[in-house]
Parts: C-alpha cells; structure tokens; sequence
DNA sequence: TTGTAAGCGTTATCAC
DNA sequence: GTGATAACGCTTACAA
C-alpha cells in the first residue's frame, strides 16, 4: 500500500505539504494542491489511520462493554449508540461480557492497551476494583465513585408502574426482580430503584403489604423455577410489577398456566416498553425507556470528555406505556 | 502514561529485552525478566497496543457491517461473533448501515483508512462497484464476486418448509419475501434460494399454482400495506412460507384479523428459527438458521485470511423448527 | 543474553 | 508556502 512518502515523491513536494493538503490544515498553492491530489488519486493512495492514532494519542474509538446484542433492549441501546457516535466521527467496539466479570476484566485491560477514547459500561458485576478511574469511563444505570454515569428515571418508572396498578384497583402488590440490584450483594445499581420507587409510592398510598421477590441474576431472560412457586403461593396478589418485560413475559406465561388471568385476575407491568419484533400474542404494560434518547445522552458525555468540560450525570425520562397486560 | 523507554530506563536494560519479555520472545536471563516485570508493575505500564499496530501493519480488529443489532437474528449474529473472534484475540468493530448503502460506503472507505484486519459485509444492496476486493473481506448470505462468503443452506431451508407444508395437507401455497431477493433488483443474495428451494420442491411434487410476492426492501419487520390487501384476496391459499419471522408473524396477525385460523385454515412457517424472548402467543413454526455455527464458520474465514489459505465458501446447515403456526 | 538503531506512517515544529 | 526533521511507542534485525 502506498504512502504518503509515495505521494511526496510522485507530486515532488515534502511530505509536509502532502499531510496539509490530506488535512486541510496550513497553506498550500492552489497548484500544488492540484497536482498532490491528482496522485493521491492515480496511485489510490489512503492515509493509514493507525500511524495518524499514534501521533494524534487517540484513534476515535469508543468501546461498549454490554452484557449482549441479543436482549432486545441491549440490541437497540447498541444501534443507536452506534448510530450517535458514528455521526461525531468515532467507531464503536462491541465488548459482550455475557454477564461474566472475567471478560469484563480482560476487556478492560485490552481496552487500555489500545488506547480506545472512552469505554462505555453496562454491568451488573461489583467491578469496581478493577476499574481505572483516569481513563475516560462512563457507566449506564450504574454508579461508580468516580466514575460519571447516564441511567433512565427507575425511580420514577417505579412510581408510574405503583401509579398505574393502584388506578386499575389493585391492592396487593408484588415485585420481581433479580438480586443484583438487592440488599445481598454489595453491587448497588440505579435499577434498583424501579424496585423504590415502586415501593415508596405503594407504602405512601397505604398499601403495605407488598411482597419482594428477589433471585440471582442469570441471564436476564428467565426466571428461576423457584420462583414459579412463589408466584403460586400468593393468590392474592392482583398486582405485579416486574423489573423488566421479559421476566413480565416469564410471571405472565406462568399465571396463565396456573388459571389466573391478565390482566382480568392480575395486572403485570413490565419494564423497557413493551416492543418486540416478534410478538403473536398480547402487548406488555410496560415503563418505556429510549435508547435513543440514552445514546444521545450517552454521546454528549463522551464528547465532552474531549473538550475536558466537567461531566455531568445524566437522568433520561422514562414513560408508561399502554399495553394489554395492567 | 509511561512507555517501554522508562521502563528500560528504570530497570537499567534496553528497550529491546523490555520488549522481549512482554512479547515473551527470544532469550532473558531470569533475573533480568524479573527485574523487567517489577518495574512494569511498579509504574504500571502498559504496552500501546496503536504502535504496537504500527509495527505489525495490523491490529486484531475485524469490523462487521450488518443493518442493525435490534433485528434478533442480527443481534444474535452479531453475538456469537464477537464471541468467536473474542477467543482468537480479535476485537469487533460494529459498523450499522441501518440498511443504507451510503454508510456501508462510508464505513467501507473508514475500514480502509483504520487497516482493520478483515472486514464481514452483510447487506442486501448493490455494492459490488465500490468494494475494494483486495481488502479482507468476507460475505454473510452474498455472493461477490471474488469475494469469499458463508452462507446459511438457504435453499434447502426452502425445501424443508415445502415438505413440511405438503406433510401438512396444504394444497395452495404462497411465499411472501422481499424483492431484495428478486428479479427487479442487480442483487441476487443467497437468501433468494429460499423462495428457490420452496418453488422447486412444490413444483416437483405437482403443486403448480404457487403466489409468489415480493415487496420492496424496507425494515426487516414489517410489510407493506398492500401486500396485506393482497394476502386477502386469495382465500383460497392454505399454505404459506415467508422470507423470516418478523414477516410470519405479520401475516398472521393479518390471517387472524380476517377471521382466518392459524395454523387450521393456513398453516404459516417463517425463517429464522422462531426464536422470541418475548412472546405471549403461539410460537412460530420455522426453518432455524444457527447464529453460532455461522460465526465459527465466518471465524474460520477470517483466520485462514492470515494463514493465506484459499478460503472455501461455507454453507451452513439449517434445521426445521416445530411450532404451532404449521 | 543484551543493546543499538532502523523502521512503521503520520503530524507538527521550525527554519527557509 | 514549503520542506526537513523530530517525535509518537513499538518490533526486530544485527552487532556485540
């Protein structure tokens, strides 16, 4: 592959004047510049983006440590953070840790070595230990010391859901969702406060008696057996809210199995908004929040990291929305 | 950031032994490795993977141009990938062209500049013109030409819905796909060998009266208005087979809407293996495509890319999914 | 075993 | 306006 030395030599200029004209930086005579883009283009010369890295001390990555692109929510939280990040000129790596901290740790070192310009976090795991807090870090529904953070409302997606099952006449409560947002582990992440939020507004009403479900995180999808049971052993509940859709979608199947009906019997609410691609049956009530809105507030962070402005914590709205099932 | 350079100096050794014991590489003397490592540790070094790039003329990235990670199948693509590439020391650059072909353009042209190691295309558009073929590059479902690719067995996924649908009782048969696939655009993707396999198979087994329709490319997801007009209008159809889930799942919606049982008045069967976290409703009988056999196949390619083996086209085998739609 | 020095392909600082 | 030349941080002959 040719270089700019090629390109020198061939227009017979210095490199200097070839790296102004591929820059559009400095003063170059019109004819000059003519003649070094003519070659550019006869020997289809292409600057080499790696040496421009190593001199500039940044190559315009940005790195997204995910738990997966399979969860719908992942998915579209990755496309659009993709697609604001590609509009400010950076690329994005895809680092999936499969929720496993091992990766997340490897990943965190290989991102170090490349120099990558900022690393976006998403992860349940207490990682905190293994976090280097001079480089550029931004974390998503999770707070580091340290460490800025963009997160959805959860507090208030809980209040919406308290809200919305409170109107529709319920009065025994329940909440399920996974422990990595729970009093056991010493991982605190702003999910948990769907859980609060839920919790305050039902207590405040004077609905006390709300049961608490919590269970080791897995894989974000299903629910364990045991607490199928538990689901089962309280008939009287007419209200749940769910820490996300598809546990919704995992409590629903399994009272219908059970011969209680939704939203007849009992309401369910679930969190993320209710979409899927792929859906034959009834739509999920569910709290909604945007990955558009997320990635944008996600792209203002790092941007800014580079302007060396003060990053600020961001809080997106999050919003009921209408479904089928509460 | 320290640099090889203090670390050699502060070890009191050259550059070059530093650099043999982080690469692990020709002889050290025991005590001066050791030395070597203290150090590292104690300035906490850590080795810039961009010169290291420099160097090498390479860098472990491989980009994957895909229209989006929401779509599951991609998501899951994209998934297993990453994974793939993960345990061969690679990392993945996510390139979304929401289906655009002005971004695959620009992306193929930044992948040039930034010298990734290879770069995985998956796209329906007509990009033959502006793919530079000496690049790394390798195709998912595509044919180029001089350009290797892995491809699901599309056409005999056509044929297992046939079978099926004939198995099934079905007399009037349908198939509803994109023109992505079809006569009216330069492109013939793989994916075409769907409606091949089911056409061919039909008309073997002397079901001559198959509707072929085809629509203009357009989410993924959804159909066009007017191919709902006309799936009414022929009630006589008892058997269809779509281009993928999303469609199946939007026809069937239609079927139900218009008093037509699914699957005892038609039967519907979709591609891509049914697959849902999400999901109140019946599941959809499917040809299922495997995410994670394409990735080892497409892993493969990539690294045989660096043995400068030939690389050989690779069809994947593709399964018949039970459900309850057919 | 180890160190020196020549790249790798840019950008940026100076002179001219 | 333009051209040498010194970085940038590493790998790798080649010499010692």
């Amino acid at each position: 592959m040719p270089n700019i030395k090629d390109v020198a030599k061939k227009a017979g200029v210095g490199i200097a004047t070839v790296s102004r004209v591929i820059n559009d930086s400095g003063y170059v005579k019109k004819e000059t510049r003519e003649k070094i883009e003519k070659v550019i283009k006869e020997i289809s010369y292409v600057p080499n983006e790696i040496a421009r890295s190593m001199t500039r001390q940044r190559n315009d990555i940005v790195a997204f440590i995910l738990p997966n692109s399979t969860h719908l929510f992942f998915g579209e939280l990755l496309y659009f953070v993709e697609e604001e990040l590609y509009k400010y000129g950076y690329k994005v790596m895809i680092c999936n840790s499969s929720e496993k901290i091992e990766k997340e740790i490897v990943y965190l070192d290989m991102l170090k070595n490349n120099r990558v310009d900022a690393v976006i976090l998403l992860t349940n795991n207490d990682i905190d230990q293994y976090l280097d807090k001079k480089l550029p870090l931004l974390s998503f529904d999770r707070r580091f010391d340290g460490v800025p953070f963009v997160a959805s409302d959860n507090y208030e997606g809980g209040v919406l859901a308290a809200k919305r099952l409170i109107e529709q006449g319920c009065k025994k409560m329940m909440f399920i969702g996974d422990d990595a947002q729970g009093d056991s582990t010493p991982v605190m992440t702003e999910v948990t406060k769907r859980r609060l939020g839920f919790l305050d507004y039902i207590k405040e009403k004077g609905y006390p008696e709300m049961i608490n479900i919590e269970y080791p995180l897995g894989d974000y999808i299903h629910i364990p057996e045991n607490i199928h049971k538990i689901i089962n052993e309280h008939p009287e509940i007419d209200g749940i809210f769910t820490i996300s859709d598809a546990v919704a979608c995992d409590v629903i199947k399994e009272l219908e199995n059970n011969g209680r009906r939704v939203p007849e019997d009992v309401k369910v609410i679930g969190f993320d908004g209710g979409r899927s691609f792929l859906n034959l049956g009834k739509k999920i009530t569910s709290i909604g929040q945007s990955p558009k809105l997320i990635a944008e507030a996600i792209r203002r962070s790092i941007i800014n990291f580079y302007k060396k402005e003060e990053i600020e914590n961001q809080i997106i709205p999050v919003y009921f929305q209408e479904g089928e099932t509460a």
